[in-house]
DNA sequence: CTGGATGCCTGGGAGC
DNA sequence: TGCTCCCAGGCATCCA
């Protein structure tokens, strides 16, 4: 499932691929996963009249660009520029097939890009929770961003107080809400609050400056570590990046997907239970309130 | 306004 | 073995 680690292994894989690359044709199968932002900045879903073009036909890429969990592909800095934002949902998969290389799994592939170097870069989605947004230029995206809180990949504590101390929820909701930090699913929520000490069910509000503190910090390494490890790829196998390779982060979980195993640190079952309707995963001797 | 619940969607695993 | 059921979860949307 991918959370920022896994998106930023995919931005970073994928880039040596597009950088500079012109789109030669465009194949959308699935028009209901595709949707546009008009200049105005309603969304709609893509009709069949629509032009290649809104999903960069005959334009030239030139970076890719995250924010949280959002894969941004720009054209250029100008008004005029178009950018194509996808989001990977739960089983996204945005990879690059080299000239010549037939499709290895063509069912669930919604949208495939074809570049000038012979490459093909495709867009597959099992459950489609996942999707793609036209949007008319960088303006539109900075708008679009405007309403994610800051990445979490360089997340700190005079950044993350401010918004905890406005939500009277449980932590680990505020973490998963990307309105108040961008980037954090269920993996790195879990994973982060075992590091920090700090049980999930604790106010956000609540939450003392040292434990924001720590709390920040561990954000920043967890992320940091999967980014470095490739990510996580579990056992439905949806997450690999743009080359195709999975990632080797979760061997590292100490509390995801490990209800009633001991915990690493103090060897005590690990419990799990739900918040916001999430499966959480903590350990009671590690992590206390506040 | 806040925050909880629900529905979308498929594949994989458990249980029978 | 094959069938059914349940679960995974990001995010939009609805409701109290």
């Amino acid at each position: 499932m991918p959370e920022l680690p896994e998106v930023e292994s995919v931005r970073l894989s994928l880039l040596p691929h597009l950088r500079d690359r012109a789109v030669s044709a465009v194949e959308v199968r699935r028009r209901s996963v595709v949707s546009v932002t008009t200049p105005r900045g309603a969304n709609r879903r893509l009709g069949p009249r629509d032009p290649d073009a809104l999903l960069l036909r005959a334009a030239r890429l030139h970076a890719i660009e995250r924010r949280g969990k959002q894969l941004a592909i720009l054209t250029g800095h100008s008004a005029a520029d178009r950018v194509l934002v996808v989001q990977l949902g739960m089983s996204g998969q945005l990879f690059c097939l080299p000239p010549g290389a037939h499709l290895p799994n063509p069912t669930h592939v919604h949208v495939v890009w074809r570049l000038d170097s012979g490459a093909r870069l495709v867009f597959r989605d099992p459950r489609r929770f996942g999707g793609v947004c036209a949007l008319p230029n960088p303006a539109a995206l900075a708008a679009r961003w405007e309403s994610l809180g800051p990445d979490a990949l360089t997340i700190d504590a005079a950044d993350l107080q401010p918004r905890l101390v406005r939500t009277k929820r449980a932590i680990k909701s505020a973490l998963l809400d990307q309105q108040v930090l961008a980037g954090v699913g269920n993996i790195y929520a879990d994973e982060s609050l075992f590091r920090a000490g700090i049980l999930p069910t604790a106010r956000a509000s609540a939450l003392k400056p040292p434990a924001v503190e720590r709390l920040a910090h561990a954000i920043r390494d967890v992320l940091a570590q999967a980014v470095a490890a490739g990510g996580s790829s579990l056992s439905d196998g949806t997450y690999v990046d743009a080359n195709g390779n999975p990632g080797n982060f979760q061997i590292s979980h100490n509390v995801y997907g490990r209800t009633g195993l001991p915990c690493r640190a103090c060897g005590g079952p690990l419990r799990s239970m739900l918040i916001s309707n999430r499966t959480t995963v903590w350990c009671p001797g590690c992590q206390r309130g506040r």
